[in-house]
DNA sequence: CAAGAGATCATCT
DNA sequence: GATGATCTCTTGA
């Protein structure tokens, strides 16, 4: 079942670690494709400046100062789509953008080549950001989408299991960031094969 | 295996 | 006019 409103009104941080483990949910053309998310980061709000909203309040960063539970998707290098979910009070912009999933049911025939879901190989087409987005079909299209809404039945978020190992670490892509770069605000699943960019271990 | 470059465009200055 | 919350491919050790 669907995930309520409730689940999403905290902080980026807990809502980060909590998401880990849900279940990502797309209708699309009758074909319903269901994914595990392994790997999220937080955004923390208007003071944190790897926060798209540490620029200000503007015409794209406007939907991080939405209710909880809304999409925030936008396009970054020219090329790719990254999904976030809005998380917070109203008017105080925190998100957090989804960074890497496990595919579990109904992908597309071109979406399943390599790794392995009961069987089928599928192979690095869900582990990264802008990768999950394009196997998902997630664009620009579903940014303000109420994933609350129970009149939509597009794309939504299905209670999953709890993740038992998680890492925490630094966020990617955010060395501009000065002394935010190096905050612990990235988290993911260290029994998934599907991560991004796992620490190095010694 | 690590490092570097190029792709490509919406958004903001 | 500059710049990315990335990815893939190429090069070289």
């Amino acid at each position: 079942m669907r995930l309520p409103e409730s689940f999403y009104q905290s902080d980026a941080e807990t809502i980060a670690k909590k998401l880990l483990g849900q279940i990502l949910v797309h209708n699309l053309d009758g074909n319903t494709l269901k994914a595990r998310i392994v790997e999220t980061e937080a955004y923390v709000g208007a003071h944190d400046l790897a926060c798209h909203a540490s620029k200000g309040r503007t015409k794209r960063t406007e939907v991080m100062y939405s209710k909880a539970g809304t999409v925030y998707v936008y396009l970054i290098y020219g090329m790719y789509n990254m999904f976030n979910i809005v998380s917070g009070e109203v008017d105080d912009p925190q998100a957090v953008l989804i960074r890497a999933v496990e595919p579990l049911e109904h992908f597309k025939e071109e979406n399943l080549k390599g790794a392995n879901v009961e069987g089928i190989k599928i192979e690095g087409k869900t582990d990264g950001p802008g990768k999950l987005c394009k196997a998902l079909s997630i664009t620009r299209k579903h940014n303000a989408l109420d994933l609350t809404d129970e009149k939509q039945t597009s794309l939504f978020l299905e209670q999953g299991a709890l993740v038992q190992n998680v890492v925490t670490t630094t966020r990617v892509g955010i060395d501009y960031a000065k002394e935010w770069k190096d905050a612990p605000l990235r988290f993911y699943d260290d029994d998934s094969a599907f991560i991004s960019k796992r620490i190095k271990k010694n």
